[in-house]
DNA sequence: TTATAGATTGCCT
DNA sequence: GGCAATCTATAAT
């Protein structure tokens, strides 16, 4: 790793959510276009904030590997509610996943966040996941380990089906949301996506080409 | 550096 | 009762 993380990241900027017609599309074209955007997380005058830069999209009815494809439950209540609201399930007995509901009410999709790379409140990120402060700070290693990974990600930012299940991402008041820093993401790849049995194949993982914080093993570009 | 097992909860059949 | 959109420790190469 050749330069070390600032926030560059005014947070006047980071003031706007995205509206809910953003989400209000297809899941791939959501996919695409919230690589680069910076998720929010506001605990009273402290400010944990990081790049989106993968997500798998999940697509409901048609894709046997959502949550929503055998139609809806309480628990995946969300993916078929109205767009731009969290849905985050507990999975392996340990670990928390964040996603966020796509398409009008009443028709399912979702994008789960796969990897962060971290811009501010990276201490309270360490804290959150139980690293060391200090190695984070200087080891680019442990660094990525922060939010490298869905449920590192969820822990990082102290994301629980109990507090979050349900937000609405848009809402200026909410304490967690997403918002443009007129980052411009120059690559994208597509692969398949990472951890499940069914429509293995199909190509719905995007990540920004080339960077650090993707997970898994390193993929040329 | 890669491979493998174990943890541990709650949802759905 | 089975198993999941995962992570970590440990072992072996």
């Amino acid at each position: 790793m050749e330069k070390t993380i600032e926030s560059t990241v005014s947070l006047a900027q980071l003031r706007r959510p995205l509206p809910r017609e953003f989400y209000d599309r297809d899941p791939r074209r959501v996919s695409r276009e919230l690589l680069g955007k910076v998720l929010v997380r506001r605990e009273g005058r402290r400010v944990r904030t990081a790049r989106i830069v993968e997500v798998e999209a999940y697509l409901g009815a048609d894709d046997s590997a959502a949550h929503s494809f055998a139609g809806r439950t309480a628990r995946n209540a969300v993916l078929f509610g109205p767009p731009g609201h969290t849905y985050v399930y507990f999975i392996y007995g340990n670990h928390y996943c964040l996603n966020v509901s796509c398409l009008p009410d009443g028709v399912a999709g979702g994008i789960l966040f796969r990897a962060l790379e971290p811009l501010a409140g990276i201490e309270e990120m360490a804290l959150a996941r139980g690293l060391s402060v200090a190695s984070t700070a200087t080891s680019a290693r442990d660094l990525r380990q922060l939010t490298s990974g869905p449920g590192r990600l969820a822990e990082a930012f102290g994301i629980t089906r109990e507090r979050d299940n349900g937000k609405d991402l848009t809402s200026a008041r909410s304490d967690l949301f997403i918002a443009d820093d007129g980052y411009r993401v120059r690559r994208i790849l597509t692969t398949p996506r990472i951890g499940i049995s069914k429509a293995v194949e199909r190509p719905l993982r995007y990540v920004i080409s080339g960077n650090e914080f993707v997970s898994g093993p390193r993929l040329r570009s």
